[in-house]
RNA sequence: GCCGAUGUAGCUCAGCGGUAGAGCACUUCCUUGGUAAGGAAGAGGUCACGGGUUCAAGUCCCGUCAUUGGCUCCA
């Protein structure tokens, strides 16, 4: 028998029989290893742990532990599902059904048959019986012509048109039970590695996400291999509806909506209003250190603005339409970008290379017409606030303002407690190089300056090929939240575009005119957002320099009202946000509401404080911490306070 | 924008053809209390808005607006 080399990821060999599987294999590790094997890495490529191994081959067993191993079982389930819905619903037609990153989904043509998430229990009951079978999941290749001749006799039209793509040859089929589906793999062994199954939500998609196409009832699901591990998944769920910003922003009364303003266009209520204005103020002071000239711009400008940005050309059809002067008929709109007011300033006057780089900076609230599908709380609104800035540099200098824009981002994300992140690096589309504008060399330069002052920092990045801008390459922050969720929130962009436009120069060395490089930056992003990720972030607890109410002083009975109100100025006088409640209830009453509100400190205040002058200090969420005299808890808040904000270089 | 769901008191929600409900919050009174909900009374609603069906409509039907889960989009 013919004997093949296999090389295991720690790098020792074992040889197999021609033949062997993965999962012959990994029984020869362990019985119990084989048992967890979902899929393996054959050579770089997933594959089957069923599949017959033909070469001397560097293999990876995937368990549930990979990310390649929980896709794959996701895929398995999606099939196990369209196994269960045919069974269910004779008839239907399949789109495709895909792993995405907390499952999976399939895409269902129900024809007449009426379907709706009422139906979930008796699908995710059949999906159960059908895993338990332990059918295995069974790879065939077949021709096209057998394929075609497959799904036209089953009269789907969505895998004819899929099979329609494929090229001759590659085409595969698996089966598990009585359900066979054009798929390119790979799948786990059988079913009976799904154990537990919890179908989520419906939705509608279009076929191919083409608008112009049929409509399909997307149906969402997850599976586990462990009962337990879907109970985990499910309470996350709950703690993130928990700290949804949108409920806490209610609760704790940070900003509302008003039909009668308009979707999408928050309202900034007191709290609210004084924690963005804490956060503006922060950063304003950093970057009055970091050589930023604050700048303010009107909230409209010409139409013929955006004519000359180019946003007009790319935008206007889905902006917000232009607003009219009454008699001369002028066009203004209003600012979906800062860039351009701020292309103006520059122009105002002219620069030497001596001036450069400069640094306008200003908290622009602009004005973008979302799609009403699209909004959604703080994170997505048709008017929001951009701590943005604009960078004049000359080419030479755009490595050194990334360092130290990039320096600004950190400091952020270090006083905030975001303290997993990763850079994305966007660049050029090397098969398309026609689509930018700029020229090779600054490209080159730029995209270089990108990565060494990335790496420079010791940013944890990812590169993206083709996610550049038309008009510059960019540097996105990823930040993971503290339930591990990803949002977009600061972004480094190098622009080439708008200096062209507007015909942007300084004079140089060589007493020539050249024309500067623009960098965006945004380090909050938008204030709207960045907010609404703070809030769910923190739970709403948030740091006690932000917090608008940082110490409430809770009098035992109405007795000590006036004592604690004397507190409360001497706190106040020493820039700590205190208040009283008066109101007259018992302090278990006052205690908890406290809690609620989520106001960091309390102090008990009652005839034992009155008289010794001794408070008795209470910390959110853990109780009695103990008394101290009030010039204790005063040095005691503005420590805290000093050691979150820290200083930026 | 498209498909589905939802819209009842400040908040969370019940009611689903026959006189608008609960808890919390709010107001007043009683109570003046020591570490997460003291007691009583009261006030509060064109049941999102506009049409229709019906003797009778939060309740059924249609439209609009908004919210929401997705899809498409995102300077």
């Amino acid at each position: 028998m013919e004997k093949i080399n296999i090389t295991l990821p720690d790098g020792t060999q074992r040889e197999v029989e021609k033949g062997a599987t993965a999962l012959d294999v990994a029984k020869s590790i362990s019985e119990g290893l084989a048992r967890n094997v979902l899929a393996a890495k054959v050579n770089g490529e997933v594959w089957d742990a069923t599949r017959p191994l033909t070469e001397d081959t560097t293999l990876t067993l995937l368990t549930w532990n990979d990310d390649e191993g929980k896709s794959t079982m996701w895929h398995s389930s999606a099939h196990l599902m369209a196994e269960a819905l045919e069974a269910l619903y004779p008839g239907i037609k399949l789109g495709i059904g895909p792993p995405i990153e907390n499952g999976f989904y399939y895409d269902v043509d129900f024809g007449e048959q009426s379907f709706s998430s009422d139906d979930f229990p008796k699908i995710e009951k059949k999906m159960l019986e059908l895993a338990r079978e332990k059918n295995e999941y069974i790879r065939k290749a077949v021709s096209k012509a057998d394929a075609v001749t497959y799904f036209e006799e089953k009269g789907d039209e969505y895998k004819l048109d899929l099979i329609k793509d494929l090229e001759d040859g590659s085409i595969t089929f698996y089966t598990q039970g009585n359900f066979t589906d054009l798929c390119r793999g790979p799948h786990i062994p059988n079913t009976g590695f799904i154990k537990a199954i919890k179908l989520m939500n419906t939705a509608g998609a279009y076929w191919r996400g083409d608008e112009n196409s049929k409509q399909l009832t997307r149906i969402y699901g997850i599976t586990f291999p462990k009962q337990k591990e879907l109970s985990e998944y499910l309470e996350r769920l709950e703690e993130a509806k928990k700290r949804d910003h949108r409920k806490l922003g209610k609760e704790l009364e940070l900003f509302t909506f008003s039909e009668r303003v308009g979707q999408g266009l928050p309202l900034w209520l007191p709290k609210g209003a004084a924690l963005r204005d804490r956060l503006e103020r922060f950063l304003k002071a950093a970057q009055k250190k970091a050589g930023y000239d604050p700048v303010i711009t009107p909230h409209i400008a010409q139409k013929e603005l955006y004519e000359c940005s180019g946003h007009y050309a790319k935008y206007g059809e889905d902006s917000f339409r232009p607003i009219t002067t009454p008699h001369e008929g002028e066009e203004f709109m209003l600012k979906p970008m800062n860039c351009p007011h701020h292309c103006e300033i520059f122009k105002s006057s002219p620069h030497s290379y001596k001036d450069l780089p400069i640094r306008y900076a200003e908290f622009g609230t602009v004005y973008r017409y979302e799609q009403s599908g699209e909004l959604h709380g703080l994170t997505r609104v048709r008017g929001f606030t951009q701590d943005d800035a604009h960078i004049f540099c000359t080419p030479d200098q755009v490595k050194e303002e990334f360092v130290k824009v990039i320096d600004l981002v950190l400091y952020i994300f270090k006083t905030l407690d975001f303290q997993d992140f990763t850079a994305q690096v966007s660049l050029r589309d090397p098969e398309n190089p026609d689509k930018y504008i700029g020229s090779t060399e600054n490209w080159d330069k730029a995209e270089n300056a990108i990565k060494e002052a990335a790496a420079e920092k010791g940013l944890k990045t990812v590169v993206e090929y083709g996610e550049a801008a038309f008009y510059g390459p960019k540097l996105d922050f990823m930040v993971r939240d503290a339930i591990g969720r990803q949002w977009q929130l600061g972004t480094i962009q190098v622009d080439y575009n708008l200096p062209e436009r507007f015909e942007l120069e300084y004079t140089g060395a060589d007493n020539q005119k050249h024309r500067p490089v623009m960098i965006h930056r945004a380090p909050f992003g938008s204030m709207e957002r960045f907010i609404a990720v703070l809030i769910e972030h923190c739970a709403g607890k948030f740091p006690l320099w932000l917090m608008a109410e940082q110490v409430a002083i809770l009098p035992i009975s109405e007795k000590y009202n006036e004592g604690a109100e004397a507190l409360s100025k001497v706190l106040n006088n020493s820039d700590i946000r205190a208040l009283v409640d008066n109101r007259n209830e018992k302090i278990g009453r006052k205690i908890r509401d406290t809690e609620l509100k989520k106001i960091p400190y309390m102090i008990i205040y009652g005839e034992k404080e009155h008289e010794s002058g001794e408070l008795s200090i209470r910390k959110q969420g853990e109780g009695d911490v103990g008394s101290m005299d009030t010039k204790a808890f005063i040095e005691l808040i503005q420590n805290e306070v000093n050691s979150q904000i820290g200083e930026f270089e």
